[in-house]
DNA sequence: CGGTTGACCAAGT
DNA sequence: GACTTGGCCAACC
């Protein structure tokens, strides 16, 4: 399966523990723009595998989560991400992508 | 195949 | 600084 869905899991799952991608980044990361696919993607996914909760909006806030945004912010702050007015600091968390693979 | 939607983003008002 | 508009792209109807 090379589908567009596979390819954003790929990635999420790339996604080192106590950092946080941007959805914007996803779909750069894939050569595309289609942020809101991305979004799509994650929401619908079937994977348990895939941490979707480390994937936010280019502001860093959280945004919509399936499990509930309560459920995702105990869960980043269990990866050693701090939580603020459920947002995260893309200062200190925020991935560069420079040519991460 | 056309139209709508969406866990988006950037720019303009 | 909050709201609106336009754009972008894949999935669904």
């Amino acid at each position: 399966m090379t589908s567009f869905a596979e390819q954003v899991y790929r990635i999420c799952k790339q996604v080192p523990q106590g950092k946080v991608a941007s959805y914007k980044q996803i779909a750069e990361a894939l050569g595309t723009k289609a942020y809101q696919a991305v979004g799509q993607a994650l929401n619908k996914n079937p994977y348990r595998e895939v941490p979707c909760h480390r994937i936010i909006n280019a502001k860093g806030e959280l945004h919509g989560f399936a499990q509930g945004l309560k459920k995702k912010q105990r869960l980043l702050e269990a990866e050693g991400i701090q939580i603020v007015q459920g947002k995260v600091d893309l200062k200190k968390f925020g991935m560069h992508w420079k040519s991460q693979s």
